[in-house]
DNA sequence: GCTATTTATTGGTATATACCACAAGTTATG
DNA sequence: CATAACTTGTGGTATATACCAATAAATAGC
């Protein structure tokens, strides 16, 4: 390739003909989902540039969307995004099934807490009060989608830690303690993935995630639960139908 | 300082202990919202790195949303986050004037456009339907906060665009159209900063940030308008009171 | 066939350097 | 006094190199 000139400037970057390039094999170029991007020493020597530009046009791919960091496994094409109905919470377990998807979920850790200051307040419980905090991993076809970390008052659901997590605790709730659960209110922000989720997620921390935090209650209006899910970034969108009260 | 050990491994890397410092400095530091952040020649200097991994500790910053990327001229503290309910849409106008900040709305511009397949759908008209099309920049204490396209069908609202944009358009719709808005679906979805975008918020492209799509309908469920909202993603968090429909 | 071990590949960290483009001040100039 | 030119500082781009740690594939040993 016969440079362009020598003297030319204000062109584009060199690492964005790059993500141009990548961008174009992954929507034209027949890549399917979670197939393996080009390593970074491979682009590198592909394009003749050097690594740190061949890293630079991945981290671009990254942030667009269009690829996911694996850590050192590689980069991989990113699926099309999921869909969650955060209005509609009968669980993201009957949206995903309903849709395309094979959810599976792992149950990562359970253990009883006491109410730290504020967990009582979310929760209207003293501080102190025992709490179960149960983790679990939420994957659609085999690939890690979001981790969720729930608490509920202990006292109010009895044994609630022996039931099989790996289903939706909503319908959980209903079958064996007679509590409907309807959402409150949800936050939702866009953070940074610390060490221990990053494990989890099997992302390099510092990756840019959503984190969607929920207060539910029962069919009285009385909080019973506080819920906090980490999302991929890339990989989901949240949908509301949202209702006026003026 | 006696450098840690020369033999010694798996300590954390030294961008780590960088970025502990730092946060240390924003939250104990007394460094007050959108102070500048040493450079990265500075922190590379003080810190004895070469300026890539001082890059990189500020970069780590960036993400954690401490501190927002400003371009060639630096890096400065995050505020706080802006607490946007997604449910109660009265116009952010109304709700940061009750809160805090003082917010300024500047207009980028103004066009009609005849509405495409997309836009057609969503505001059930015809393709091609002249649609009134204007972007405002949205800035709280004089720093932009997120950007926002607007299209209207421009036969329900003649002379929409003879109005002064620079306020509440939900307000222009009761007073002159007699058009009562409230918000339909919802859709939030993380992605990165594309190039015009980033000119408007002062950002590099590639920043992450939030998009916010919006339809917004009459006291009759009729869809007149699409919107499209981004945000700095550091900048905001997003609530709902999700009400369920089982 | 299975399990260790080795090997190759991959991204992560880190240095040192260089030049560019833009922004903001500072100084000279009309 | 306002404007133009210069200087300084900033992040952005880019190269070339080196080693590390985790992963995955190939291989050897049983």
């Amino acid at each position: 390739m016969p440079q362009i000139d020598s003297k030319i400037r204000s062109t584009a970057p060199r690492f964005r003909q790059i993500v141009d390039y990548l961008r174009d094999q992954i929507k034209q170029g027949g890549l399917s989902d979670h197939a393996a991007l080009p390593s970074e020493r491979v682009v590198a020597d592909s394009h003749n540039v050097s690594r740190m530009t061949a890293r630079r046009a991945l981290e671009a791919i990254e942030a667009e969307g269009l690829a996911y960091n694996g850590g050192r496994r590689g980069r991989f094409v990113s699926p099309k995004r999921l869909k969650y109905d955060i209005s509609n919470k009968v669980s993201f377990a009957a949206e995903v099934s309903a849709a395309e998807g094979d959810l599976m979920i792992g149950v990562v850790s359970m253990v009883t807490e006491p109410a730290d200051p504020k967990l009582a307040e979310v929760l209207a419980v003293p501080v102190g009060e025992p709490l179960y905090k149960y983790t679990r991993l939420f994957r659609v076809s085999g690939h890690a989608v979001f981790v969720e970390t729930e608490y509920v008052i202990a006292r109010r659901f009895p044994g609630f830690l022996d039931h099989d997590l790996r289903q939706s605790t909503t319908k959980l709730l209903e079958q064996h303690y007679d509590t409907l659960a309807r959402t409150g209110d949800i936050v939702i922000r866009m953070r940074a993935l610390q060490e221990g989720e990053a494990g989890l997620l099997g992302l390099p921390p510092y990756t840019a995630v959503i984190e969607l935090e929920q207060v539910v209650q029962d069919a009285a209006g009385v909080n019973f639960c506080f819920g906090r899910q980490i999302w991929r970034g890339e990989m989901a969108e949240f949908s509301a139908q949202a209702l006026v009260n003026r």
